[in-house]
DNA sequence: TGAACTCATTGACTTAAGTTAAGAAATCAA
DNA sequence: TTGATTTCTTAACTTAAGTCAATGAGTTCA
């Protein structure tokens, strides 16, 4: 068990021999300097990406403003929603630090979909996961105020606070820095 | 083609006629009186749902209050998030019409993944969809006013308003009934 | 080194959502 | 049909987020 892409999808099942083989074969890594844009709003995608080091955020133009959707780190997997389809991206992906990934593409991925069911299996079951957690998070943020949504985020990811510039974690949070800015202020002296 | 989970399916993908039939085979109907729990908030859950007819409330209590989380209509998969697993449910659902759906179990679910590796597919695939939509709904939500939340329900779900009662449409939106109410005066007047 | 930028903070003001309470309208059931 | 209950609306008031503008702290780089 060395690579961390075998010890991620091992949370989920265990993996046979030649699987594992497989995906050793087929990972494929890239490497990103902090501030390189992978997908940009308008264009096409055909990869999709499992970090090993580093951050990536997806946002988007509102208003000349940049609108934070999500922040990816280490064992997180990045999709884009237009990943495989001949549809124009509606967000930016941009590493905002330097950046370790496997990189894969809809051919390889249906390749090794064909070659081991065992895989697609998986994928469905971490699909699932995922959007359970996607949905928590929804939930979470609906029926919170910005200030306990901050509280939230800082019990579960106080890594991002410190790796994440305030401004984006503030329209992540759905406010304006001004509005974090107080909180953060009122927090203290609570 | 007669029953509307294989409409919905081959929306996805071709069918072919023994996947037909196994699906024919193994769906299960039942009817459910307008106000029926089918989850509680604390039980487990062995039953997930594909509605033919009718509307499911998804809610949990907040400080005594209800807060909706999803509604789900005609062709929508509901399925818990702790469904086929061994915690307690982190909310309620309710049947908030008459309804009619096919229940699945996991036990059926994962015979039919066994013998019908297609079928397994198909749902990575539509994981996949559901939670690209699942993410643009929350990122609608993040950079939205309640007044543009409203507005964009009006625009994507209008029926969802002639048969959901306002508090609860209000819940889901992640604002108070009164501030609904003001809302909808203050469109009418613009 | 110092000029230009970027980012975070603060203040004054505006706006709209939350809260509490009361009453009107609609629905349900005896 | 009427009385009870639920749902929706309205009003008065409070609170906090948004907006706009200014300033200060840190960075970058020419």
């Amino acid at each position: 068990m060395e690579s961390k892409i075998l010890k991620y999808l091992s949370k989920y099942t265990s993996i046979t021999k030649e699987l594992e083989n497989a995906v050793n074969e087929s990972a494929f890594f890239k490497t990103y300097k902090k501030g390189t844009i992978l997908l940009k709003e308008g264009s096409f995608s055909n990869e999709c990406y499992f970090i090993l080091d580093g951050c990536i955020r997806s946002y988007f133009l509102k208003d000349g403003e940049e609108k934070t959707i999500e922040f990816y780190t280490e064992e997180d997997v990045v999709t884009p929603a237009n990943y495989g389809k001949s549809t124009p991206s509606r967000y930016y992906l941009e590493c905002i630090e330097d950046t370790v990934v496997n990189v894969g593409n809809p051919t390889i991925e249906n390749e090794m979909y064909q070659k081991y069911p065992q895989l697609e299996s998986l994928s469905r079951v971490i699909a699932e996961v995922i959007l359970t957690k996607q949905q928590e998070s929804f939930t979470e943020f609906k029926t919170s105020t910005p200030e306990e949504r901050y509280l939230n985020l800082l019990k579960t990811k106080p890594d991002l606070l410190q790796r994440v510039s305030q401004y984006q974690i503030a329209s992540y949070l759905g406010i304006t820095p001004e509005s974090l800015s107080r909180i953060r202020k009122r927090i203290v002296y609570e």
